[in-house]
DNA sequence: CCGGGTGTGAAAAACGTTTCACACCCGGTC
DNA sequence: GACCGGGTGTGAAACGTTTTTCACACCCGG
């Protein structure tokens, strides 16, 4: 009924309908415990009326504090990322805060660009997944003194919290899981060395052989980690192992796929083990047993790390929160044989 | 080699690091032409020292503009909705807004929530993927004028601008295609019939046939879009089409393993073209020709209308934008005959 | 040398909120 | 009966900008 309002209500017209000062305006919303039920219940009615919606820039003005807390990646379009992406949208949302998407699209200079924006917007604090692991690229927000805490990489210099997956377990149980199930020949298909997601796992596999008498382990380097070369690797494998263990689940599904040309029989020849539980660990013919990692969970509590460093402040403490990988059980491997 | 600031400088201090008046600083900033080149400089040098940056928030209280501009979806783990969020994204960063990520998660009243949200903020504008086709659920952002924008969804009620991508387009030309390559007997692998994308593609297909004497259509419609769905209706298949579409590309990529597996050929007993040029279009023993939608500029032409409607307000008109597909040759479908 | 026009910079108000300090009223206590 | 104190509410300043209005100095022509 009524036309849309040229401005938005002020506190003072709320103020104005319940016959109130602008200041018990603000003490109802934000300290209802210093104004009687009678004359809060007034205000609230007003408020309603009018509907009324406080100015948040305006109160930052005053009070220092804003509500967008930025969020740094890659790339969106990665499904890892994305996950990340979407525990941090929960997190921010479940505590009002507002969260500001930044893509830096592996380059360092719209990273940085982004840096400065966030630095502008008065960000109360920053979720970034950084492109390298070089610390002096966060300078520009450290010395604003804005609150930091990386995602899917430790803080080396422990100058903030940071929120990662533990891969040398990821890879443990991964292998592990093959020896359980029977296999003592084992094939770590991995992507390049560089890689410090990779390196980690590989030790946790050799860590898993290790311990178990009678195992050997094996390593192949794939070029690029795309199901293309998983099935470039299975056609060009000439004694084959009894267990797999692909650092990445695109390589562990092309795997299937060029052991199958070949009439390799999976799990019944050769069990597999993939990484990531990404979608395409469901879509070939034999689905895949992999280590699942809980992304989400790293966004969340990346958040929540840097929400509690701007509550406490002084008495905050850096945490580095390391996730465990789960195992997820499908064909591509056997049962474990019972003890 | 400064310790880290209290607070940052404000403009009153660069006023007084230059000597000049306050207003002078803004002056610089934001109309440089009023002021002598000389002034402008020792201004600017100030600037730099004092590492000063604007306050948006006590500019935006005075402008009454702000830079925030909202992105409603359902998933952001979605790659569909994360292509839109990074054309977004890229729009925003390129003309100095910056992207609220919020993350309905197919929850009606979480939209809700963030349109609150957006509305408390003073957002500028806001672009949504909508749960649902019901224009209501925007009346919250409507009654507050706050420009809107849909992306993948045209604006049922001219009320605003949208973008969306031509599904009708996108089955005809997928269709002609198979037409093109020597198929007669075509089938449509179909989702289920609500949905307005299946239908508008199945629309658009029929148009091919229709245009192409001797060509037949049938359609068969999946329970859900997956990859084992798409198997199963290879395996149920009783007289072979020379030609399928499938409306989604996991579809596809099940129905050319559940042929695979019956021994069929593809693409020389049956041609198979799907939709999206998903990742799982090249994951297959056969690559996938599909269609493939142009995302990104949903995203980024979203934003840009929006943007449009802030600046020019009055004299803005509303759009509504159609983006057309194109068709990704790979591997699924033989090359078109020569005409 | 004076007056008018022009161009440069300054002063001050306004944006919408929070919060500190204070005023008031009431009941209880000495 | 006066004083005190707790509980409620108000006034005003402050947050950091932008923008309008205004003053002043300078230059040039008469």
């Amino acid at each position: 009924m009524d036309a849309v309002p040229a401005r938005p209500a002020r506190i003072q017209d709320v103020a104005a309908a319940a016959g109130v000062s602008v200041s018990t305006v603000s003490n109802v919303l934000n300290r209802p415990e210093r104004v009687t039920a009678r004359t809060a219940e007034r205000v609230r009615i007003a408020v309603a009326a009018l509907d009324y919606v406080p100015h948040p820039g305006a109160a930052g003005l005053r009070t220092g504090h804003s509500f967008a807390i930025g969020l740094v990646l890659p790339d969106v379009t990665n499904s890892f990322y994305a996950r990340i992406a979407r525990g941090a949208a929960d997190a921010a949302y479940d505590h009002g805060y507002s969260l500001v998407l930044c893509h830096s699209g592996d380059a360092p200079e719209r990273e940085q660009g982004y840096f400065s924006m966030l630095v502008e917007q008065r960000a109360v604090g920053v979720v970034v997944v950084p492109l390298s692991a070089d610390p002096g690229r966060l300078a520009r927000l450290r010395e604003r003194g804005i609150p930091l805490v990386l995602a899917d990489r430790a803080m080396t210099d422990r100058e903030g919290c940071s929120a990662s997956v533990d891969d040398i377990a990821g890879g443990r149980i991964a292998v592990r899981h093959l020896l359980d199930s029977g296999a003592r020949d084992i094939l770590v298909v991995n992507g390049e060395r560089g890689i410090r997601q990779c390196s980690d796992r590989y030790q946790g596999a050799r860590q898993a052989v290790r311990s178990h008498r009678g195992a050997r382990l094996g390593q192949v380097v794939a070029e690029r980690m795309t199901v293309a070369y998983g099935t470039e690797i299975a056609r060009g494998l000439t004694d084959l192992p009894d267990g797999v263990f692909c650092t990445n689940d695109f390589l562990a599904a092309g795997l299937c796929r060029g052991l199958a040309e070949r009439g390799v029989r999976v799990p019944e020849d050769v069990q597999v083990v993939g990484y990531g539980d990404l979608d395409v660990a469901t879509f070939g013919a034999t689905t895949l047993t992999t280590v699942r990692q809980p992304v989400e969970d790293l966004g969340r509590a990346a958040v929540e790390m840097l929400l509690d460093e701007i509550d406490a402040r002084a008495d905050h403490l850096h945490e580095t929160r390391v996730f465990a990988p789960g195992l997820v059980l499908r064909d591509s491997t056997r049962p474990p044989a019972d003890h």
